[in-house]
DNA sequence: TACAACTCCGCTG
DNA sequence: CAGCGGAGTTGTA
């Protein structure tokens, strides 16, 4: 049984999936149904910690469903700290992948904010793209209100 | 096979 | 020196 709930928070209404007691989605929008549950309301809790800058990190137990290569990416993802971003090429080098296949494996990251995708930056310091979940305005937003200057 | 949220390098002004 | 254009790269759909 799958459960989700919407979440209001100051950049928009996030939605988050769980599924036998692990969260596999999380992603900005509003949901119309909502299926509640203690997880989820954990889940709530975790990230209104997150983002009232008492962790780094949003804590939470999450399934990442994807290949080896992934999960190595986004394992790393998770490293950034809140204020630091990585470079797109950085992460390609030490991982012998292209940095343009990075950019893409990062479009492919389904929990938003838990995988801090939106830390990931072009190596000259502009954005870069976050089209695929938010928009670039989104990714500036958060980037700022982390801390960090663009 | 084509595409992708990039980066590097060389050329022009 | 800054700005622009093209090639290189490699896992996915």
């Amino acid at each position: 049984m799958i459960k989700k709930m919407s979440i209001k928070t100051k950049f928009g209404w996030i939605s988050a999936y769980e599924n036998n007691g692990k969260i596999f989605k999380v992603k900005f929008g509003k949901l119309k149904k909502q299926i509640k549950s203690p997880i989820l309301e954990n889940f709530n809790k975790s990230l209104h910690k997150f983002i009232h800058k008492k962790n780094h990190f949003l804590k939470a137990r999450y399934k990442l469903s994807g290949n080896q290569i992934q999960k190595k990416i986004w394992l790393e993802l998770k490293k950034i700290k809140k204020g630091q971003t990585k470079s797109y090429g950085e992460i390609a080098k030490k991982y012998n992948l292209s940095p343009r296949h990075v950019g893409k494996i990062c479009s492919q990251n389904k929990l938003l904010l838990i995988i801090p995708c939106h830390r990931v930056i072009r190596a000259d310091g502009s954005l870069g793209g976050f089209s695929s979940i938010g928009g670039v305005k989104l990714k500036k937003k958060l980037l700022k209100f982390e801390g960090v200057f663009i």
